[in-house]
DNA sequence: TTGAAAGCGCTAACAC
DNA sequence: GTGTTAGCGCTTTCAA
């Protein structure tokens, strides 16, 4: 049992009334200069802290942000929400909340425990993640004039869908990561995609597309959608490359696509002696100073210098129609969400930047949370490009 | 705002005391039974819940366990901690307490947030994870007899280490790994390791040992001691596969090594035309169906057959000593926890039952803060292995 | 500026 | 078996 001790033992040791010692640390101003120090600094001699529980009986606030966690290890994508989550505990413990986990398999369970939650915890505001079309929690939320935040734009023009979020701007990573591509010279640049109506797939094949017709470049049946895996992806990295497009680089709406079609590019590549981006098994990785973008300034982008003088290409690769050409030049793999497993292959990827979203999610939970009649409020973050070999 | 249902309000609508009401709830044989059931379903009804912080105010208790977040998305096996997480969470919950998060870069700092957190939320407990030698925080909880439970065993025989733990048995998971390439035939099995004095690593290298030693086997030589990471991991496999020991297969302590050596042995079987047990890249991947060891009883380990009948084997490469030998067989690769990178690169791994650790210690906590005397208990786990290709 | 009083919602004592 | 009383530690009136 650690010892309690409570604003009383600080009155008594600073001389003063419990309410000066209150005041001292909520509303300062009240208080005279010379008191505030005595009492700041008997409060630290003591270790006191206000306890959390009597505060939130007087006040109705519990400074509790909850969350839900998902099972995450299951797929190549887990760790993703794993980062957010480790920076909403930074960000939040800084603005002087916790973050208070729970678990839901659906919308309809997540619900219940809200109710479960509010009644109980009564935790001050939620971060949603993994919204969807028809979210039934941000309707459920807002009827209720309840403080949240969604990590993920409301996909969805519904009145029920306007509401604070957080997000990073996926067509601009694949965008980037297409003119990456472009300014290595590759001209025929394909797409491996979710099928049509996750709002997050459909923006990451809008930014490919964008960049490609930016570049008067066709974009017709270079794209494929598949569920996501790293099977599904290689299959549709084969049946692509088959295709008779003469692709020649592939941007990935997830890692776990991109590594399908990096295992598919290495094959081309050992088939035909050529080498892709991918070094022969066995060679030692580069270091990682040279694995991440240099970041100078807002742009997060990386510099692929003018767009207007490429590099020496693959665009005069000549293709087999209908079937995998051999002599073709490497294949380039980038990928989504830049996961442990786009390090560990040497897989260029789209990086999010995670530990930025969950600092935008607590300010703006915390203006929300200050001010009467919460606005609001929408953040767009720029993903980066984290250069390896694939690419 | 949520319209807020008291006990006194459940009390009128049932036409009860508040005292009945929450004898209902906390001590219920002291209710008529009539009277109980009608409390009861007036609660259902009004959707009451008890307010977490008046309780917690009375009884002294949050209902609160509190967990470290670490970084995560950092390495390889940062899904780990994540999947750790989500099973605690939900165990937590079906016991009736919430986890709550923080973050600290050290021992000392999440010291200081214990003194925070002790203080201000009064969480009824801590779990601890990554326990190392001379673990400071261990030793500061027990000084102030506060309920905690370690996810890792105390890796020392210090006084100060003597407290409830829940662990997976590490050494019985390379020790099974170990058992598995000797019934495919291996005789001549490696190691790839941490250096000595990491508890965990020290533990996973004996469970390989302990087999060769079991089966008459010589371990000298075969081993190697290197820093995590799939770069060193390819080096320390490189290294031991030229040194002339006619390694034919490798248990390694991390999925990270695991997929450098996994490299290095396709690389081999590229070289000389031979296949590992992973295919050409661009082959479809195995149906999940058969990545997983079927688990019937108790036994977690797989069920490899009698080792007194070894399949063919590669007991006759005829080795070149000091070089990489042309013409040997396949390497086969074992890795541990299982990561996502495993199961996207079809490498064999050791499989930590988290879910169960989890609920272990929930468990463990939840049965020391019901009695007075915290028991100190201890709950080793059995791993097992998730057979895939590449071995 | 500082002190006194009230009460947030609950449960553990005790009296009925 | 049920009702009354008290108080957990804090902040927010209000009075000095």
């Amino acid at each position: 049992m650690a010892e309690k001790v409570t604003i009383m033992d600080v009155a008594r040791a600073a001389g003063v009334s419990r309410q000066t010692v209150s005041n001292t640390l909520n509303s300062p101003q009240v208080v005279r200069e010379e008191t505030r120090r005595h009492v700041l600094e008997v409060i630290q001699r003591l270790g006191y802290r206000a306890n959390q529980a009597a505060r939130q009986m007087r006040t109705g606030r519990s400074r509790l942000i909850a969350i839900r966690i998902d099972p995450g290890g299951d797929g190549i994508s887990g760790s993703v929400l794993d980062t957010f989550l480790h920076g909403l505990t930074e960000s939040a413990a800084r603005a002087g909340y916790r973050i208070l986990l729970y678990t839901a398999a659906d919308d309809r369970s997540e619900i219940a425990t809200f109710e479960d939650l509010l009644g109980s915890y009564e935790p001050d505001a939620f971060v949603l993640t993994a919204t969807h079309h028809d979210d039934l929690r941000t309707s459920w939320l807002l009827e209720r004039r309840l403080p949240f935040v969604a990590f993920g734009r409301p996909w969805s023009d519904l009145p029920g869908a306007r509401h604070s979020w957080v997000d990073v701007d996926g067509a601009a990573g694949t965008a980037a990561a297409t003119r990456h591509l472009l300014a290595a010279g590759h001209r025929r640049i394909g797409f491996l995609g979710w099928p049509p109506g996750s709002g997050v797939g459909d923006d990451r094949r809008a930014g490919w597309a964008r960049t490609l017709a930016e570049h008067g470049l066709p974009a017709d049946g270079l794209s494929r959608a598949v569920e996501d895996g790293v099977e599904s992806g290689a299959r549709a990295a084969r049946d692509l490359l088959a295709a008779g497009g003469e692709v020649t680089a592939l941007v990935c709406a997830s890692d776990s696509l991109a590594l399908g079609a990096l295992n598919v590019a290495d094959a081309l590549a050992s088939e035909t002696g050529h080498l892709t981006g991918r070094p022969a098994p066995g060679t030692p990785l580069p270091t990682t100073a040279s694995e991440t973008t240099p970041q100078t300034g807002p742009e997060t982008t990386p510099q692929t210098g003018p767009e207007t003088t490429p590099q020496t290409g693959p665009e005069t690769a000549s293709g087999m129609p209908g079937a995998v050409s051999p002599g073709r030049r490497p294949v380039a793999v980038i990928g989504f969400d830049d996961t442990p497993v786009a390090r560990a292959v040497g897989l260029t990827s789209v990086r999010q930047p995670l530990g930025e979203a969950a600092a935008a999610c607590v300010a703006l939970l915390t203006r929300a949370l200050g001010s009467a009649g919460p606005p609001v409020e929408h953040v767009l973050l720029e993903p980066s490009l984290t250069l390896r070999r694939s690419a």
